[in-house]
Order: C-alpha cells, then sequence, then structure tokens
DNA sequence: CTAACTATGTTATTGTTGCTAACATATGTT
DNA sequence: AACATATGTTAGCAACAATAACATAGTTAG
C-alpha cells in the first residue's frame, strides 16, 4: 500500500520529463525524421501522457529545436577534442576539424539537418545561431593559429569559410547518397585534406 | 445556356488539372516550404475539390516529387544554357555552371532542398536521381573538356567531385542565412571562382 | 446512334496529428 | 495549515492526408 502510493506519487511528477523528452525526441528523430514521429510516440516513449510534454515545450518545433542545440554543442565538443589531438594550428588538426563534421552529418543525418535548416525554427533561430557560432568558433580559432593570426581578424575569417563550404557540401553529400553517383570511391578523409591544402592559403605562422 | 453548358463541362474535367496541381505545388512550396501547405490549398489553388489531385498523383510525397524532378531538369537546361555562353571546357565555363547552381539555390530554396533530399521521397527516388544524373552530367562534360578527356572517365569524375562538394556546400550555407555569419561580405561568384581555380587541376586540354 | 467502358471529377467520411481547455495532484512557501 | 505554483491527466477541437462511394464527361465497340 505504501509502496503503491510512492509509486503512484512518481508515476504522476514524472522527475526529469523534460529530460527524457528531449532524449526521447532524439532518438526518434534519427529514426523516423522529423516528420515521422509524433508527439503521441515521444510520450510513450517517456511513458506520460500527450498533452505532458506541452509543459515543458511551447510545441514540437520547440522541442526539435532544443534537440538541434544539443547536436551543435556535441558537434563544437567533438571537433575540439579531436583537434587537440594533432599538433594545433596545422593541416591535420584542420582537417581533423573537418573530419569530425562529416562523420557527425553521416552518424545523425536528421540531427545535422535540422542543426543548420533555417526553416522548423520560426521563432527562437538566434538561440541556435549562437550555438552554432560557438561551435564555427572552433574551426576559426584552429585557422588563426595555422596563419599565426593572434586573433579572429578578416584573415582567417576569410580562409575558413572555403573550409567551411567544402565540409557542408560533402556533408549533404554523403546524408544524400550522393556519393554512390560518382562512378570512382569517395574517400571522405582523402578528399578533407586535398580540400584543406588546396583551400588554405599557404602558412605564414611559426608552424610549416 | 448554351454556355452554361459548356462552362459547367468544363467546369467538371478540368483539362489540364495534374499541370495546374503541379504548378500550384511549386508555387505554394516556394512560398511556405512543404509542411506549410496542404493539399486543400493546392486544391482552392487549382479550383477542385480536395479528393481531385489523388486521381493524378498517389499522396503528397508523390506531387512533391513530381515538382522535384522538374526543378532538377530546370537547373540542367539553365547550366548548359549558361555554359554554352562562354568558351566550352574553360575556368569560366565551369564556374559559371556553379554560379547557376548557387543562384537557383537561393531562388528556389524550398525546391532546390526537395531537389537534393532522400528523404520525403520513399518509394520513387530513382526517377529523382535518373534526372539528377543526367544534370551533373552537364557539369562532367564541361570538366572533360577542360581536361582533354574524350570521355567521362575517371580522372574527370575525380576532377569534378570536389567542384560540385564546393557549390553544394555553398548553396546550403548562403539559403541557411550562413553567409551573414561570417563578419566579412562573402561574394559568392568570387568564391565559387576562386574555389574553381583551386580545386581543379591544371589543364592538359588544347585550352589554357 | 447508342451502350458499355474508362477517365476524371464530387461529396462524405475516417484516422491521425498538434495543440488547448478544464481539471487533478504534487511541491514549496509562509 | 493554507495558499500558490509547477506539473501532470482526460476530453476534445480543428486541420490534415487519404479513402470510399458516387457522378459525369469522353471514348470506343457493336
Amino acid at each position: 500500500m505504501a509502496e503503491t502510493k510512492i509509486k503512484k506519487k512518481r508515476a504522476y511528477h514524472h522527475g526529469d520529463l523534460r529530460g527524457q523528452l528531449l532524449s526521447a525526441a532524439g532518438n526518434l528523430l534519427e529514426e523516423h525524421g522529423p516528420d515521422g514521429f509524433s508527439m503521441s510516440d515521444a510520450c510513450r516513449l517517456a511513458g506520460v501522457s500527450t498533452a505532458a510534454p506541452y509543459r515543458h515545450f511551447a510545441n514540437k518545433q520547440d522541442l526539435l529545436l532544443e534537440v538541434a542545440k544539443d547536436g551543435l554543442q556535441r558537434l563544437g565538443a567533438a571537433m575540439e577534442a579531436n583537434a587537440s589531438q594533432y599538433e594545433r594550428g596545422t593541416i591535420q588538426s584542420i582537417s581533423a576539424i573537418g573530419r569530425v563534421y562529416v562523420d557527425f552529418a553521416i552518424r545523425e543525418p536528421h540531427t545535422f539537418r535540422l542543426m543548420f535548416s533555417t526553416r522548423s525554427h520560426s521563432g527562437r533561430i538566434e538561440e541556435l545561431r549562437e550555438v552554432g557560432r560557438a561551435s564555427y568558433s572552433v574551426l576559426l580559432r584552429e585557422v588563426a593559429r595555422y596563419l599565426g593570426e593572434p586573433d579572429i581578424t578578416e584573415t582567417v575569417t576569410r580562409a575558413a569559410f572555403p573550409l567551411w563550404t567544402q565540409v557542408h557540401g560533402l556533408s549533404f553529400l554523403a546524408i544524400d547518397g550522393k556519393l554512390e553517383v560518382t562512378s570512382f570511391p569517395v574517400d571522405i578523409d582523402e578528399s578533407i585534406l586535398i580540400a584543406t591544402e588546396r583551400l588554405l592559403p599557404p602558412a605564414t605562422g611559426t608552424k610549416a
């Protein structure tokens, strides 16, 4: 009886519904795409009724926005962690960032798409952009080191942008199945390395 | 009376409902995105009831697939037309193709996204891929001319792929509002020209 | 010419979805 | 103990994609 009472108490107030909804939405997003799962599906996974999520998220868009923000943060952390395994400010550390980027896209394509889509996040895009800028600055700092620039100067942003463009394009081509169109096996790592070498200006910093 | 009779006849059997639905869907797609318009909206524009479209398209996905196919065809035609205004097989004609590509993405972002998305076209992706290959071959042929290759050899596909990657990435960054993040004004035409020069191997054909 | 067939339209209906309203219960504060 | 707040429930709506049953126009065969 006492146990039942406690169970009922726990059953009513969920404890960490917000967190579990985010987790459920993240999994469902990757498995079925943003339109392939319903709020009810997420509710069933979290074990609550269909109206419960709206105490924590304004709507489905809002829930997915948080999933996207989390994705951008994880991407930034992964890029930093991977770059730090090479000598900083080198072609190697920079292309390592690119590899992490494309790997993320391939591993979590739906999240990746959502992270960079402007639509679907009508109201609160600015939050997403802010997290995105933070993650992008990982690349910017690395390129600044490569160029021997003391700060994120325009020289740095101009050098970094084509690299972003390249790995971004490679990511989308990969997740949309366009790497099999090309009649030769695309080696992603090699593509990134070559593109990095060709698109970056020669290093003027201390490192060659 | 006779006129009324004719009008009624014309009102019932629409004449070119399929075409008008495609046109309506294309317009609605660009204005509101794929999830921002309903079948009913398209029906109202075409002046028919909500069940009429299902005589011509299996479902909404199917309707949008046809819109995407049309977009790929128009892109291919535009690339060919624009490349032909320059000396064939040159950096100029090749980067012209890239400009058309990015311009299309900017002008019709939702169609562009749909053209390259794998999801949303579950059943009949192969049709889309076929049209896509035909459009891609415009670039392949131009690069073959540049390299002096008689055919679409592996040398050609290897040289062309990084170019596609670059303009594809630039397109997505542009339509997702990422060109304003960079603290310097991105000149799209210049970006494409520079990237083409750097990513292409030196010309071995007759043209320099 | 007309009868049957096919193509293409209509109205009515269904099941699902995102979301809200009204209500219930737990937690925290005074 | 009483009240306020946060967080859950059930019931239900309007919009949606899609289907079923029916209606009408064009087309073809006898």
